[in-house]
DNA sequence: AACCCGCCCAACT
DNA sequence: AGTTGGGCGGGTT
């Protein structure tokens, strides 16, 4: 529950339907706090939303120049995130680095678990970067569908549409 | 100090 | 092609 006195400031949310299902967005002034992508149905993303912050929160509406690119990206786009402010503030330092390497494998490209361990310095670290992937915010932005297994298998996917969704990214960005 | 994991690797069948 | 078993490192309770 994101409900630190540090949040209570203000969050903004906005939800707005895509080609990958209901997507979401959450902000704070220090950027995108967190985003939600592969909902099928608006109430699930909405009940999600509601178990992730605390009363806090006010609706606006789906524009602002992150939403537009999400958009973009869901129609099939070669979209950059470069740019987009994020709110790591509640992010260990292990996952801000996963996290920030991972923001660095290009479109339409893939990298290994085991290789994302690797550059960041921790040889041994697959299974760690699995975790720390498995609770990246801001999916789609930080391209954590672009991470797979060493053996090729699209491993696993916790954001809303599961594997099937990162199956679909993937085979979307090879069209492009 | 236990668990739990979006993994990996070698060694099998 | 699939399965198994040991090892791995970070996070959570």
């Amino acid at each position: 529950m994101i409900n630190d006195k540090r949040y209570r400031v203000l969050i903004t949310y906005s939800l707005f339907p895509t080609s990958i299902g209901w997507c979401g967005v959450l902000t704070t002034q220090r950027g995108l706090l967190r985003l939600y992508a592969g909902y099928a149905e608006r109430n699930q993303l909405l009940n999600h939303i509601a178990g992730a912050v605390d009363s806090h929160k006010k609706k606006v509406p789906a524009t602002g120049i992150v939403i537009d690119k999400i958009k973009r990206y869901c129609s099939g786009k070669h979209v950059s995130f470069e740019g987009c402010k994020m709110d790591w503030s509640s992010l260990s330092p292990f996952q801000q680095k996963v996290l920030k390497a991972a923001l660095k494998i290009p479109y339409g490209s893939v990298e290994t678990y085991g290789n994302l361990a690797r550059t960041i310095g921790c040889p041994r670290g697959a299974r760690a970067v699995g975790n720390a992937l498995a609770k990246n915010p801001f999916p789609l932005v930080i391209p954590c569908h672009r991470i797979i297994r060493g053996d090729g298998k699209p491993g696993g996917f916790s954001a809303g549409g599961g594997v099937m969704l990162k199956n679909k990214l993937l085979q979307m960005e090879q069209l492009s």
